[in-house]
DNA sequence: TCAATTATTGACTAAGAGTCAAAGTATGTC
DNA sequence: GACATACTTTGACTCTTAGTCAATAATTGA
């Protein structure tokens, strides 16, 4: 039984390297640069075994997408540790939310391509569950704060609204905007010069729009962002604002 | 020199067949259904013809996506044509934009893919321009709106942002919402039953948020929308809303 | 030691993007 | 109407790459 798990641990290692060569291939020379001869060449397999891992190309796409989001989950968790009222705990999610796109923009790129419905189509529904799962993680996580602030009548939902809905809106905002701030290379053109500046501005406005006390005036949620930074988020935060 | 603009119409008319044969195979069957041998054979000409007017299958994309900007950019045109106050107008224009999501669902899945470097790379400069120009010039409509709003004083924008910022924050959060619509099948199991509701909602929030004037408790936005559906969208709101 | 099981291989097939020399068509001139 | 010139269309061809699978190699357990 030892050289069982022991087979396994290679197989699981080889299947990590598979994915640690495809990502910056994507990353940096696209999705048609990403080939199956290519990942056995340097995985220094062939590509039987390649295929022996992952069915289909499409379903390496899908692994990353994956595992970036777990990434994110588990930032989102360290944010949502941060003790305070409900509106804090919010803000803590929002940088948690910030730091994970600026240190992996691709992420969006690649979420972007997972969900294009001609390769979503060729990839297992076990995987298929296990990115479904992962979003329902993190989406738990942000609405379980909402669900807070409603307990705690920090917020009034307005009539038929879910908290579930609530965080929709936050997350199309968020995942609009990162994914354009990663592909369209016209946002400067139009004026959009500090899109990550904008979006914390817009979040803050819309949760003031819902009355989500304590206000953006009545709070300083800058300090709730310096707190969280420094308490949960040091290496992350040195390595993302160093220039800043 | 009839006879060259007869030519040249045939051109164009045979340009336009091939997007119109495109399309429905894009919406329908996805990206990788789209062969160029199929265009060809559903056009009646050869292979080579088609490459004649479109050097690689990728610059079909960027037409196709092209196309509906357009459409979208005349139905903005349309609803910025309302008479009255700065936020009025600005609901005309969401309307315009709810509309257009919901007749043409696919342009989010079209955008998505055209948005893919791999995709956007292989593209013509020529091209590209055009959508960055067609972007622009729907950008513009709604910051002119925005400008309305901060020069008659129903808004004061926080110190340091722009009308384009805040228009880049509705871009996004309906690009956002629409594209995991159109995309993402897991939303009604996370809760988000009602979508284009929810989006209404935020927006509105958003825009009460930023102190938009006058804010939605102080005026009846409903009969704004009533009226631009009468007045700009008779055919357009008969179509989507038949049913509810 | 050896049979059975399991893993790996890479030549092979299939499909589709993109090319280009040859064939076809239109236009203008005498 | 005959012919030269310019432009258009064609589809066989090449090339790349996804995915398969029978043959080969390695591992295991008795």
């Amino acid at each position: 039984m030892v050289n069982e798990s022991r087979k396994e641990r290679e197989y699981l290692y080889r299947e990590q390297r598979i994915l640690d060569i495809a990502r910056p291939v994507i990353v940096q020379e696209g999705y048609h640069a990403l080939n199956m001869n290519r990942i056995a060449e340097q995985l220094e397999y062939s590509k039987g075994t390649v295929y022996n891992h992952f069915p289909c190309k499409e379903e390496i796409i899908l692994a990353l997408a994956i595992q970036t989001l777990e990434q994110r989950t588990e930032m989102f968790q360290r944010a949502a540790r941060f003790v305070g009222r409900s509106r804090e705990r919010m803000q803590a999610i929002g940088l948690a939310c910030e730091l994970f796109a600026r240190m992996f923009p691709e992420h969006f790129v690649v979420e972007q391509l997972v969900r294009i419905p001609s390769i979503w189509d060729k990839t297992s529904a076990t995987r298929q569950q296990q990115l479904y799962r992962g979003e329902t993680c993190c989406l738990s996580l942000v609405s379980g704060i909402v669900h807070q602030a409603v307990g705690a009548k920090d917020i009034s939902l307005p009539p038929g609204m879910v908290p579930e809905e609530l965080v929709f809106g936050l997350w199309s905002m968020t995942f609009g905007a990162y994914s354009m701030l990663a592909t369209n290379s016209n946002l400067p053109a139009l004026g959009i010069v500090n899109g990550y500046e904008a979006v914390r501005s817009h979040l803050r406005h819309m949760l003031d729009g819902y009355g989500w006390r304590p206000l953006d005036a009545e709070h300083d949620y800058d300090e709730v962002v310096h707190q969280v930074m420094t308490q949960h988020f040091p290496t992350e935060a040195a390595q993302i604002f160093q220039n800043a």
